[in-house]
DNA sequence: CATTAGT
DNA sequence: ACTAATG
C-alpha cells in the first residue's frame, strides 16, 4: 500500500511498454512513479482519492490504477503486460548498454528470454550473426553479464551510496585530479550530489578549461582509482572507479560554465521544465549557453541561465520540478502566481543574459550559497552585454568560444582530427601502446580485439556539428 | 543514422 | 528538452 510499491509497479509498466515500443506512455508512468516516491511521508498512504489526481503527472488513468491497486491489490494492466513478456527480459534490458530495442531483438530473433538464455547464446556464438553485433559489443555484453551475476545490482549496474560517502569520494577524486596538474580552472561537482540527495547513484564532475579539453580528459582517465573507461569523447567521459562507482566528467569552456553547471546539476525533470519554459520565451537552453534564433549568449553563471527565463537563481537542493518554479515566481514577483499568464507580459522580452564573467553570484564552490535572495523579492538584476557568442550555429555547440578579448579560445577539433585515422590527427586521447601515462596502462572500455592495448578512446568523433534545424 | 545514455 | 559517444 505504500507509495513505493505503486511506484515500483509503474516503473515496471514503463519498462514493459518500452519493450513494446510504445512511445510516450513509459515516460508518463515513470514521471508518476517519481512523484509518488517523492511525496512527503505524511501523504504516503494516499488516503484522499481526490488529492491523487492533483499530483503532478497523475491524471485520470493513473489515479484509477492506483485506486484499483488499493482496493484489489492488483493492477490488471500490469498483469496483462506481464503475460506478454517473459520476466527475464526486464533483467536483460537492465544490462549496461542494452536497451529495449536490443532486448526485443534478442527475444524475437533469437528466442532469448532471460539472462541465462542470453549467456548461452553468447557462448554459442549466436550473437555474432546478429546484425550490428560485432566483437566489441559482444565483449561489452559479456562484461555486463558477468557483473549482473555477481552482486545483486538493482539497476543500471550500480548501487546508490549515501551522500556523505559520495561527498568524500568526490572530494578525493577532485583533489587527485587537481594534483595531476591539469589545466582546469574550475572543477566542481554537480548531479544529485550537489542537490544533496540522500544517496547518489554516480558522481558528476564539471571542469572548465581554456586549453585542449582532450588533455583534460586524458589526465582524468589516468587517475589512480579509475578502473574502467566506459566512454570518452572530447567533452564527456564516463569512468568506473575501483569501488564500482560511476563518474561522469564534462569539460566546457569557461564561458559556458553556468549553463553547464545548471544542466549537469539537474534534476532531469527540473531541466526539462526549465527548458520548456525557456522555449516559450523563444530561448533554447543547452549546456553551452542560450540561443534565440541567430542570437547566441554566453552563460558564465547559473543566474544568467535562470534570468533568461525570468527566474532568480534556484538552490540546487530544490531543483526537482516539485514546485520550485512556482515558488520562485511568487518570491520574485508577488501578485503573479500563475505561470501560464502569457497575457500582459507577453510582449516583453526576457532580459539578455550575461556574457561577462566578472561577477559570479551563486556560482562559487558548490557548497556556497549565493547572497541569497531566494524567496525574497529582489529579482534578477541587469545583465552586462554578452561579448561573445557561438561561432557556427546551434548544434555546433561543442561551443567554441571566440574571445573578443584574449580571454578564451575554445578550439574545435580539426576536421582531420575528427576523422581520426588519417594522417595528421594526434590520435586517440589515450595514447597508443607505449605511450601510457605514469599511472600505468591506459584503462579503456574494452580491449579491442582481445589483447593488447589499443587506442582507448576509440572515438572517431562525429560529423560536423554545424548543422542546425530551422 | 539509430541506439543508449546523461541531466 | 537537448546533447554526447559509439557502431
Amino acid at each position: 500500500m505504500a507509495n513505493e510499491e505503486i511506484a515500483r509497479i509503474f516503473y515496471e509498466i514503463a519498462d514493459l511498454l518500452d519493450l513494446e515500443g510504445v512511445r510516450f506512455k513509459p515516460e508518463a508512468y515513470r514521471r508518476a512513479a517519481r512523484t509518488l516516491e517523492q511525496l512527503p511521508s505524511e501523504v504516503r498512504t494516499l488516503k484522499d482519492p481526490q488529492a491523487i489526481r492533483a499530483l503532478p503527472g497523475i491524471g485520470e488513468a493513473l489515479s484509477l490504477k492506483i485506486e484499483e491497486y488499493r482496493e484489489t491489490g492488483k493492477v490488471p494492466y500490469l498483469d496483462r503486460l506481464r503475460e506478454k513478456w517473459p520476466p527475464g527480459l526486464l533483467e536483460i534490458m537492465r544490462l549496461e548498454g542494452v536497451g529495449p530495442k536490443t532486448t526485443r531483438r534478442f527475444h524475437q530473433e533469437l528466442g532469448i528470454a532471460d539472462l541465462a538464455g542470453l549467456k548461452a547464446a553468447l557462448e554459442a556464438g549466436q550473437l555474432d550473426h546478429l546484425a550490428g553485433f560485432k566483437a566489441r559489443k559482444v565483449e561489452l555484453l559479456r562484461r555486463a553479464l558477468s557483473q549482473a551475476g555477481t552482486v545483486g545490482l538493482p539497476s543500471g549496474g550500480g548501487r546508490r551510496i549515501p551522500l556523505p560517502e559520495a561527498q568524500r569520494m568526490a572530494d578525493e577524486l577532485m583533489a587527485a585530479f587537481r594534483a595531476s596538474g591539469v589545466p582546469v580552472d574550475r572543477l566542481v561537482y554537480a548531479g544529485s550530489l550537489r542537490r544533496r540527495r540522500e544517496d547518489v547513484g554516480d558522481l558528476d564532475l564539471l571542469a572548465t578549461t581554456r586549453g585542449d579539453p582532450r588533455s583534460v580528459m586524458e589526465a582524468f582517465l589516468h587517475l589512480p582509482p579509475v578502473r574502467e573507461v566506459r566512454l570518452s569523447g572530447e567533452t564527456k567521459t564516463t569512468v568506473v572507479l575501483d569501488g564500482g562507482l560511476q563518474v561522469d566528467l564534462r569539460v566546457v569552456a569557461p564561458e559556458a560554465f553556468g549553463a553547464a553547471w545548471q544542466y549537469f546539476t539537474g534534476s532531469k525533470d527540473h531541466n526539462i521544465r526549465l527548458r520548456t519554459l525557456a522555449q516559450q520565451k523563444g530561448w533554447k537552453i543547452n549546456e553551452y549557453g542560450l540561443s534565440r534564433g541567430e542570437e547566441r549568449t554566453a552563460a558564465p553563471t547559473e543566474e544568467a541561465v535562470y534570468a533568461a527565463v525570468g527566474f532568480p537563481w534556484i538552490p540546487p537542493e530544490i531543483r526537482e520540478n516539485q514546485g520550485e518554479f512556482e515558488a520562485a515566481l511568487e518570491g520574485a514577483s508577488p501578485g503573479r502566481s500563475s505561470l501560464g499568464t502569457s497575457g500582459g507580459s507577453s510582449t516583453s522580452m526576457p532580459p539578455p543574459p550575461s556574457g561577462r564573467g566578472t561577477s559570479t553570484p551563486g556560482s562559487g564552490r558548490p557548497g556556497a550559497r549565493s547572497s541569497g535572495t531566494w524567496g525574497s523579492s529582489s529579482g534578477p538584476r541587469t545583465w552586462p552585454r554578452a561579448r561573445s557568442g557561438w561561432r557556427g550555429s546551434a548544434g555546433a555547440c561543442r561551443g567554441w568560444w571566440e574571445g573578443s578579448g584574449s580571454s578564451s579560445r575554445w578550439r574545435p577539433p580539426s576536421a582531420a582530427q575528427r576523422r581520426g585515422r588519417g594522417r595528421s590527427g594526434p590520435g586517440p586521447t589515450c595514447g597508443s601502446p607505449g605511450r601510457e601515462g605514469p599511472g600505468g596502462p591506459c584503462p579503456r572500455p574494452l580491449a579491442r580485439g582481445s589483447a593488447g592495448p589499443g587506442p582507448i578512446c576509440s572515438s572517431t568523433p562525429r560529423m560536423d556539428p554545424s548543422r542546425r534545424r530551422v
